[in-house]
DNA sequence: CATGAAAGGTTCATGTTGTCAACTTTTCAG
DNA sequence: CTGAAAAGTTGACAACATGAACCTTTCATG
């Protein structure tokens, strides 16, 4: 299944693929940026705001949590213990099992991604380039990119 | 897929846009994990090798290429110094202006960053999604959104 | 049931990234 | 010539990230 469905000899390196990975390149450090601006503005370093943003659809286990984001547990109680600190996020033993600590957004916490997504939205200039139609594709072209590779938040 | 609100009076966060910025992200997450890895494999971390990809098209100030990052100079010193202490880049006064440092690949820099760059084109799995075509409409609808944005590589 | 392996988190040591303020050197305007 | 501004560096400090060692809890197996 490694072998591509096209009929290139090199599919993965021609002209074209090369400047999409390019271009990607770019619009990723774009969106990098913005995010950690966007969280700065609300006093959250971008790990934080990514926990944060975790614990959105309900509480989590530390390790979980560090699965998704691909780094280590021990980075995970860090970045927790300062949200902890700040009243965030909460720390709670799992009733099943002891181990586990889950880790859930307080109000505050919520409050403040909720409001940091939403600021996302309104700040994204790239996409403000592209007409409705245009976003439908590039919808679709991204939602097929997506399908079959990890997609942990949706 | 409703059709009906397309008259957006707020056109950045109609349904299609929030999924837009959802996919995003995903595919932002996705490619900086690779982008990591890839480095970490040539015991590079992300922003040495991203400092090192700059340099590609020739040498570059220390300014610039904080600028470029969008960090602090003082920042830059420390990462080149490490990809100095490596062999990997050179720094040269400036002819013209004397407080310029010019930051320069070496052959090892060089090769380590083309490496780096190829190995990226062959793991980009999200793309093996895409046929030839559909990768050209992708390559003009990111070219659309980096044109007027920021645009530091290309 | 007892015991030892395995899993979930934490702690510690270490290194990299990032910011900010203070400083040196060089350039340039007046 | 003198002072302001620019380019880089240094030092102090916080956050992030890894890996090893450790504690507690769970669970499989005898």
């Amino acid at each position: 299944m490694d072998t591509q469905s096209t009929l290139a000899a090199t599919p993965q390196s021609d002209e074209i693929t090369l400047e999409v990975v390019d271009l990607m390149a770019n619009l990723v450090a774009l969106f990098h940026r913005e995010y950690e601006e966007a969280a700065a503005a609300r006093s959250l370093t971008g790990a934080q705001a990514k926990v944060l943003a975790l614990l959105r659809r309900g509480p989590m286990p530390m390790r979980q949590i560090a699965q998704t984001l691909s780094c280590e547990p021990s980075n995970i109680t860090g970045i927790v213990d300062r949200l902890e600190a700040r009243g965030f996020v909460t720390r709670e033993a799992d009733r099943q099992d002891r181990r586990v600590k889950l880790v859930a957004a307080t109000e505050t916490g919520s409050a403040a991604s909720a409001e940091l997504r939403e600021s996302l939205n309104f700040a994204r200039e790239p996409l403000a380039a592209l007409g409705h139609e245009e976003r439908t594709v590039l919808r679709d072209l991204l939602r097929r990119m997506l399908t079959g590779a990890a997609t942990p938040g949706a």
